[in-house]
DNA sequence: ATAAATAGTGTACGCGCGTACATTTTTATG
DNA sequence: CATAAAAATGTACGCGCGTACACTATTTAT
């Protein structure tokens, strides 16, 4: 049954036009609901765009109009490790989607070169988007001059869940600060003094408002911030497994630690659990951002739940607000986030080890 | 700093020419590479776009050319709550970015609608994409009623991890059925004889491959199929742990089981341990994916890995030599998946059960 | 030397649609 | 009924590029 490809010629509507006995201009007018149109003419048009199955041609449309009707979406070049979890991108990325067929826009998928910067102008000046959303951004002199050099461009973009201090990305966050202060004050307040920190790379945002949002439940609470309390990754979980033996090298002094994500949590769970240390007993462990294997880790990750979707979602609007009013108005967002309290860090919670 | 937006007005093919003394059409000549051209002409255009920092504009090359120079990608509708992993599509996402990148094309992500069937025609009727990549089929009614409008319609389009018996789509899928045998046979190896299977909805060919697998295994090594044995979630993990309460009813019956995915498995582990039956040690358990969490979760889940990443590149490579080539070649692929043996299905790690 | 092949370049047009402007038809107004 | 205003429709052109074809300059074959 192999098919005949009806591909070959596509109906215009040249063809349209003749057969509802108009001009080529009237159908467009009916199709685009432009300018005043007689309700027979419409009719006559619709019912010949029906009959021959017309559809227009989006590339003619986007040629005559100047517009791209899509929206460029960036993702980090992401290596066979994946250092963030695909959960995190998955999120934003569907928050994004939804608005995006909301609007009838397309999303074009841009993947960002495993080596270099990429230059952020170039599908712009192609004129294969008409605005770009950033995933994935880092603090980097290349991707800082990159992002200038956008900016200066005039092209509207903005980054989701970073942000460059100093600079004035539009961008959508979500407030890390409030919520890291609020999973250390969950600790402060399960009775943990000797709070640790295992935080990611200085070249994400996030991960200088995690420390400023552990910093400050210490001031809070009065308690004193001990930098060699103070342990880095690099978001993996594989970095978190690391991290276990300089934690339980320091495990005297430490009754509780806060990791900057689930992931780098997990390996330090593990970790720990291998040098007898349990979670959720010896020691409290708090994560961030609330992925699937959090509930489902033993014992069950306390984290942070950050709005991933609803981020996507509202970059989304901003950026389609923007092309669609012309306006260049800056904006940057911060969402809410929440703490989920699990087992990992409560202090009843201690039981089994096995 | 704001900027003054210079996207006001491109650069345009016409005034290279102008700059280079030479006409348009030698301007593309030089820049496509195509037809003869002498070398100091060559030079005085590139020179010429180089100072005008000329880009062609990619919607008038596609609109001159017919082609789109796009791939569309399917997303299945998603949820709030993630039926498949985000892990599954990410991966196939990536493999299929990775090609396109390369290729030079682009990427059209598409999300179907929430209710009602997507007309996959469409995106190939106004020109948008050039062939498509389906990933999330299932085998009902309307989506097989689009598929064959699809394939009668002659566009070039594949599935990735599906398959529809009876019908001859093109498409890369894993090799379930000996993935799933696999699994069950290592479990017969490690002695359990009694191996029941929870499995997904049938209308992923997924499933049904999955059980074949499982029936072959048990035949070749004599053991009876029992229905009563065998359990259906829908993959996620919230169906593997409801799916724990039929399982513990009969678990005098069962030392093994083999969940079609690893969310069910997990959900199912967690569900068992509730109820006093550990995995691991009162019951063999063994997933299929390989996802995440699956190394976290406790115990370590023994699961068959699947290349997703491998089967969207590949499905990439295809779809792009159909394009170029224009040859209807059908084509069906299956990579082959990896058993990984972890804690929860090896008999040393546990005691014994009755 | 001349003819024929080839290299190099320019001219002209179409791709399908949006839309400014011109023209025709209808309606409103007195 | 005449006329101005408004509604409805048609004509014409441009969007930026690829490329068929025509044409000229150069090389090769005879």
């Amino acid at each position: 049954m192999r098919a005949l490809r009806e591909v070959e010629r596509i109906t215009t509507r040249k063809q349209v036009a003749e057969r509802a006995g108009v001009s080529e201009a009237t159908v467009s007018r009916v199709l685009n609901n432009v300018g005043p149109v007689k309700e027979s003419t419409r009719r006559k048009v619709l019912q010949a765009a029906k009959e021959l199955g017309y559809v227009p041609n989006a590339i003619a449309q986007r040629f005559a109009r100047r517009k791209s009707g899509s929206i460029g979406v960036v993702l980090p070049f992401v290596p066979k490790v994946r250092m963030f979890s695909t959960f995190y991108f998955s999120e934003i990325l569907s928050g994004i989607g939804e608005e995006i067929v909301r609007k009838g826009l397309d999303l074009l998928l841009l993947f960002k070169p495993a080596d270099g910067e990429m230059d952020y102008t170039m599908p712009f000046r192609t004129g294969k988007i008409d605005a770009l959303i950033i995933l994935g951004s880092r603090n980097r002199p290349g991707e800082l001059r990159e992002l200038i050099k956008l900016q200066q461009s005039g092209y509207p973009f903005c980054l989701v869940n970073q942000h460059f201090p100093g600079y004035s990305f539009n961008g959508i966050d979500a407030d890390h600060v409030r919520g890291s202060r609020e999973a250390v004050q969950h600790l402060i307040e399960q009775g943990y003094k000797r709070i640790a920190f295992l935080n990611g790379p200085v070249e994400y945002s996030n991960s200088l408002d995690r420390l400023e949002g552990y910093r400050q439940a210490l001031e809070e609470a009065g308690l004193p911030l001990v930098s060699d309390l103070i342990f880095e990754g690099n978001y993996s979980r594989t970095s978190g497994y690391r991290a276990a033996s300089d934690v339980a090298a320091k495990i005297s002094d430490i009754d509780a630690i806060f990791a900057a994500n689930d992931r780098m949590a997990i390996g330090l769970i593990q970790g720990l659990y291998e040098r007898g240390i349990r979670a959720g007993v010896d020691i409290a462990v708090v994560g961030y951002d609330n992925i699937d294997a959090a509930v489902v880790c033993e014992p069950p990750l306390t984290t942070v739940h950050v709005p991933f979707h609803e981020m996507g979602k509202r970059a989304a609007e901003w950026m389609i607000s923007q092309m669609t009013s012309g306006a260049e108005v800056h904006f940057y967002e911060k969402l809410e986030t929440e703490l989920i309290v699990r087992r990992s860090s409560i202090k009843e919670g201690g039981v089994t080890s096995q």
